[in-house]
DNA sequence: CACCTCTTATACCGTGCAGGTATGAATGAG
DNA sequence: CTCATTCATACCTGCACGGTATAAGAGGTG
């Protein structure tokens, strides 16, 4: 019995993606019966029933959901670990580092402008991203370090603590609760909320906050947003209120797990010097 | 240019471990020449070399160090992932958890006790284990689910909190320091303190608590220790000391990052439940 | 300095396995 | 009943992984 290879892995997710292996082996550009061949070979090395198939359908076991969320996550490992070890080995490449647009980048200018002081820091490339794919970046490695803001998922990430903001609820003038001088979270479930693009569940779909406002205030959704950006963007069509109770929205510093290159431990001492008010 | 594979991987960490390629052939049960070619190929897909060999000695390069670090955690978490797949696959298998003997073991039974009183709850076996390798269990597979108490390294679980003790420093009798009432962790600077089997610095090697004292008392070491430690095993030897302002002693449930099992779970749920007086 | 040892690199060969093509079998659609 | 779709089976091919033999370079040693 021998061991699970990466080929595999990568095989089995996009069956379990597609959920057809002919589409599934058309996507990776190799025929159908290798694949399904490959696919028996990795049931057989876990000794588990990976999929329920009949000669139609095609579905995952209980098991195979299990490995999907695994093999997702070792998949971006990897080619994550690939990108930084090949950008590694040449001196000289600039940092880059990633933020949204809004409070976040600012904080990171100002962090950059103290990090290129330092001796031997090499330079800093400043990627503007899209609404909340921050951590993908730098899962991937197109990032080697990003400013995050909630939520986020920080599997495969390692963080510190930057700076807090309280947050305010975003309504629609005219809203229901604009009655109330504050909120609490729970007054807000249930209201459709804005998320980002690749999430899932109800809501529209933003890609930065003057969207996200946008459809605030449209009245079609609800948001939660750091008080700075209420301050920023005072508008007719949108009341703000503040929240009692709700989760501090902490801004952090994130960068692989396991990374443990110069550079990014320099940015991330430059960071904690400039913002470090928050206990761990 | 293609994928990166584990088995390129396994053979590099390999040769890095033994940072001799014949060795690490006959370590990996190959020969040497497919070896050195294997890595070979690894240097040619990242574009980097990852070791400097002349025909006498092995190095690391920078980008090679950095690979080593992030392939262990690949390779670790691949392993970890095949155990838990192997047996989330055959259902009615028990939940692993594992403590170390003393309070957290405690804690664990327990826990341990509310959680099998749940319904579909599935059996638990406690697996006692050494010092400070409860997070390597976990995250090689061996265990499901483990209490950990610091120092220990996250990266890979996930983790939830638990309770909290006070620490004491513990001090051979007669030592200068017993002096002072109370200490500060800074005034225990520079002293040996005991280490686990595997970590490396100075001091004594020790497996469990009993040991740890032993070595106190005979005066080789000072240790940290947490207040019901003490309060259990007063001896003429040693002295206990109540420090200030030293970071808590936290005992945390942690599971494997991305493992999302129901068993798994249930189980912290019901260890939040029964000692979630801290919070995240 | 010659010789031996140790270690990596090169050359060459065989075979196992990944991947291709052709086709069968099962099932749902019309 | 027929056709389309999809996964499985059978068989073939080529490559790359691994093995053996050996060269080449670098220390150590008498």
């Amino acid at each position: 019995m021998n061991e699970v290879e990466f080929r595999e892995l990568r095989y089995f997710v996009a069956v379990a993606e597609e959920l057809n292996f002919s589409r599934a082996a058309d996507r990776l550009g190799i025929a159908q019966p290798p694949l399904s061949r490959a696919v028996r070979q990795l049931e057989r090395r876990l000794d588990v029933r990976l999929f329920d198939r009949d000669t139609r359908t095609v579905t995952l076991t209980p098991a195979g959901l299990a490995l999907l969320d695994e093999a997702r996550h070792v998949l971006t490992t990897m080619a994550g670990l690939t990108r930084r070890i090949r950008r590694a080995a040449h001196p000289g490449t600039p940092l880059r580092v990633t933020a949204k647009a809004g409070m976040a980048a600012g904080m990171l200018r100002a962090i950059t402008g103290h990090y290129t002081a330092l001796p031997g820091a090499p330079a800093v490339d400043i990627l503007v991203s899209g609404y909340r794919e921050q951590a993908a970046m730098v899962r991937d490695g197109r990032a080697d370090l990003a400013l995050l803001t909630p939520p986020y998922e920080a599997r495969g990430l390692e963080l510190e603590a930057l700076a807090e903001e309280p947050r305010m609820a975003a309504l629609p003038t005219g809203h229901p609760l604009t009655r109330h001088p504050t909120l609490h979270p729970a007054d807000l479930e249930g209201l459709p909320m804005p998320r980002g693009p690749g999430e899932d569940g109800p809501g529209p779909v933003v890609h930065d906050s003057a969207q996200l406002l946008e459809v605030v205030g449209l009245g079609q959704a609800v948001a939660l947003v750091p008080r700075y950006l209420a301050d920023a963007h005072p508008r007719p069509d949108i009341v703000y209120r503040p929240l009692r109770d709700a989760d501090p929205y902490t801004i952090s510093v994130a960068w692989a797990e396991g990374n443990r290159s110069q550079a990014v431990a320099l940015f991330v001492r430059a960071a904690l010097e400039l913002y470090a008010d928050v206990p761990d």
